[in-house]
DNA sequence: CGTGCCGTTGAAGGTTCTCAACCGTGGTGG
DNA sequence: CCACCACGGTTGAGAACCTTCAACGGCACG
């Protein structure tokens, strides 16, 4: 995580646009910096609507239901922006997966500022889509796919955001635990595991130590994700 | 469904606001208007992402996997922006739960005008928000919830947005099946009937015909929806 | 080198699905 | 107006998939 100046790098990656002095300064005004270690939660007030930007490290933002059951409802690397609502039927958590620095800002006054600045304000939405989207590709894995299904679905689709292409395949560094996948998934832990062994068996992937895994061939998983 | 005029709907609910007569004239030259029967689906070009707003009527949005399964992402009604991608992992089609009327506006073009006006684009930010935040509860539930939760969640949502209150509850007038209703919580029609039944006979709720649920306490249903 | 957490593997149990038959409502045609 | 038909909904029994409970293994850290 090469991140000293989270703001700068907001600038970067989220206005994409050069901006009037003025806007950025509000920016600046109002956006607090946090640095959170691995296992931590990035402090909220879970009684305002914020966004984060992820300027360094990996995420998991996460709903409560009652019963101490947890939903990862999803996992979030550096330069994404993450709206955060305040609790109503769930509550929401964002925990460091690694080292993370991030940026949290109030959603009001950010959605005044951005709103301000029209190119601002679209690449905000478009962000929004996209999440809206992954969120929605999602919801159909959890309410209509097999437990193999879901876990060839978060290969192909971790090989799409952090994956390193090796030929027809792709090398994954997964930050995440066992657990945090099956919480991704709606799966426990012990069935994460048996579906890692079964694709593993089928030659599709291989597990290096904990954290890596590679996948041999894209393709052929994808076809396992029960997607169109 | 009292709508014979959706482009003035239209320019009602989402803006909200008043903008140049050229912007609108803009608006209005790239909307095509639609009108769906019950049971019919919205016709859209797959292959580009679309903005549907609905004028009068209810539609269900749903995304196949492969094997013929569908989920029901979202239902939407009168006076909601629906934002449907082109094909990826799942296809999406938008069903008329009743007879409905509409307007399909091409992203790009949609967005690229809706940008040109601050106001409008962080109305569409809102909204792009709220489906959001809705698809991530409903992500939770899929992931992390029993049949009977799902059930009550569904109808404390419902009851929010096409209820209407009476007394501590509720009278709905649901216009999807109970297939619908178990594609949209990944559960089956015969799930679905076992738990309406449950509901029943706890007392909690009463069906008249076969779209009518009064719901008797909407708090005590909020209870059994496992929510924080 | 030891310890603790994370991951793996096995067996038993539960919730939901599948398959099947039945029922009731609402709509249609005689 | 009534009878019939078709569809949507209900109910029951058995099977499947995933979970739960439990024990073990191994890597990474102190």
């Amino acid at each position: 995580m090469a991140d000293y100046l989270p703001f700068e790098n907001f600038l970067r990656s989220v206005p994409r646009t050069t901006a009037p002095t003025e806007v950025v300064r509000r920016l600046e005004t109002i956006a607090k910096p946090v640095r959170v270690a691995r296992g931590a939660s990035v402090p909220l007030e879970s009684s305002t609507d914020l966004f984060v930007f992820i300027s360094g490290g990996a995420t998991k933002l996460i709903a409560s239901a009652s019963g101490g059951r947890e939903q990862i409802v999803a996992f979030h690397f550096e330069n994404d922006l993450v709206s955060i609502p305040a609790d109503t039927w769930h509550s929401y958590g964002l925990s460091a997966l690694a080292e993370t620095s991030a940026l949290v800002f109030p959603a009001n006054e950010f959605l005044n500022i951005m709103q301000s600045e029209p190119a601002f304000c679209g690449i905000l939405l478009e962000r929004s889509l996209t999440a809206l989207h992954r969120c929605r590709d999602k919801a159909v894995g959890l309410g209509r796919k097999s437990a193999e299904e879901r876990l060839a679905s978060f290969f192909v689709g971790m090989a799409e955001r952090i994956g390193l292409a090796n030929g027809g395949g792709c090398e994954l560094d997964l930050p995440m635990s066992r657990r945090d996948i099956g919480d991704s998934l709606g799966l426990t832990i012990e069935t994460i595991s048996r579906q890692f062994g079964s694709l593993r068996e089928a030659g599709l992937i291989e597990t290096v130590g904990r954290t890596r895994v590679n996948l041999f061939d894209i393709p052929q998983i994808a076809l396992r994700a029960g997607h169109i």
